[in-house]
DNA sequence: TGATTGTACATTGTTGACAACTGGTCTAGG
DNA sequence: CCTAGACCAGTTGTCAACAATGTACAATCA
């Protein structure tokens, strides 16, 4: 089977780019969201635009009204803001329990890619994309552990979470961290797992 | 001010009566959903039609496939159904404790009058209108504690827990489960109301 | 002067037609 | 009889025009 470039619709790019911008900053919380200016941006009609808006929205990235559209969320209270934490972290350590025994080389194969990407990210400075693998690692495992199903339950809480990091320069950790997860998955061992993990998120 | 009767807007009829649908079991999981048919049925063109799909679809209850369609999402595994109850029992228990002191009469009142509408609703066996009051037992609580924000995050693990409950007949305790939850937050009793509230999540 | 009503503009909501894609069926060739 | 390819009906994706709504500003009146 060849490595087929998969194909990746329109909606998607634009829902990916818009993430991109609210998480970067680039959209500030608050600021407004003008159909007919995105859908000029994009190149397409307002009817995807409408779809992708309404997307961002359920992922609570945007807060739309009736009639009058679609801005930017704001921060969370430092409140929720915990609470979501302690959501992730029992969301993916639920997930590692569950994925554990069912990894093998060509997964490995995988998250070393991304983590890969990430430090290549990092020293190019260029955090958005930091960010974006950081995220599609654990997407990697969350899939891995619970599909879809999984996934959509944790996609939201991740994207509110990394729309509060207001500082942007990860800690050069990162990777560090993410290499200890990917080391104890392939050692099996669940508690060093686990312990890299709660590290990693916070 | 006057209580005056909300206005809903017809694509949130829509997503109601199509959840209702789904949850009562009438829309099976795997079953097909036709945009066409659906716009035919409730008199609007497919555009809005379109909007209550992506909504449902990333609330957890359709599965959509591109250029193919939406249809019912199939049941949890079992490992998930588990941690979707966990993680409701966390939300929740975390936005009683945010709550609890903020509560007047006014909110007791609407929680009362959910509650009647629920029994009434039960004694009619009229179990759709049992599992809206249900929630919207819950949500009114979810939205006082953390507004828009906790509720968007609460809402799609409810709705995934409740499509997978197939005895559809409520235990009779249903009633008195809710107005234990009832008289310990009136009575401050944040350990009590925990409790209750444990006992009504399963 | 301050509040209120009327009006024009900008923006969203909705629609129906058209384009692109999918899955299945039929046919020709081996 | 079986496979490969082309075709076809049905469905989803996209578009541009139209209708409905909300917002802001200006004119009016107390």
């Amino acid at each position: 089977m060849l490595p087929n470039a998969k194909i990746v619709p329109i909606r998607d790019q634009i829902a990916d780019q818009l993430r991109s911008d609210i998480i970067s900053g680039e959209l500030a919380p608050g600021d407004k969201l003008n159909e007919q200016a995105l859908a000029t941006r994009f190149g397409v009609s307002r009817g995807p635009i409408r779809d992708v808006i309404l997307r961002l929205t359920k992922e609570g990235l945007l807060v739309t009204r009736n009639n009058v559209g679609a801005s930017v969320a704001e921060m969370l209270s430092a409140e929720l803001q915990q609470l979501m934490i302690d959501l992730r972290r029992r969301i993916e350590s639920h997930a590692f329990r569950m994925v554990i025994s069912k990894l093998n080389e060509e997964d490995f194969e995988a998250l070393d890619y991304i983590l890969a990407q990430f430090s290549e990210a990092f020293y190019e400075e260029n955090y958005t994309e930091v960010t974006k693998a950081d995220i599609e690692f654990h997407k990697y495992l969350m899939d891995r552990a619970g599909g879809a199903d999984l996934v959509n339950l944790w996609y939201p809480i991740v994207m509110r979470m990394r729309m509060n990091y207001k500082r942007i320069g990860t800690p050069q950790d990162g990777v560090r961290e993410h290499q200890a997860i990917i080391d104890a998955l392939r050692a099996k061992d669940t508690r060093g797992a686990l312990k890299a993990l709660k590290a990693n998120i916070r």
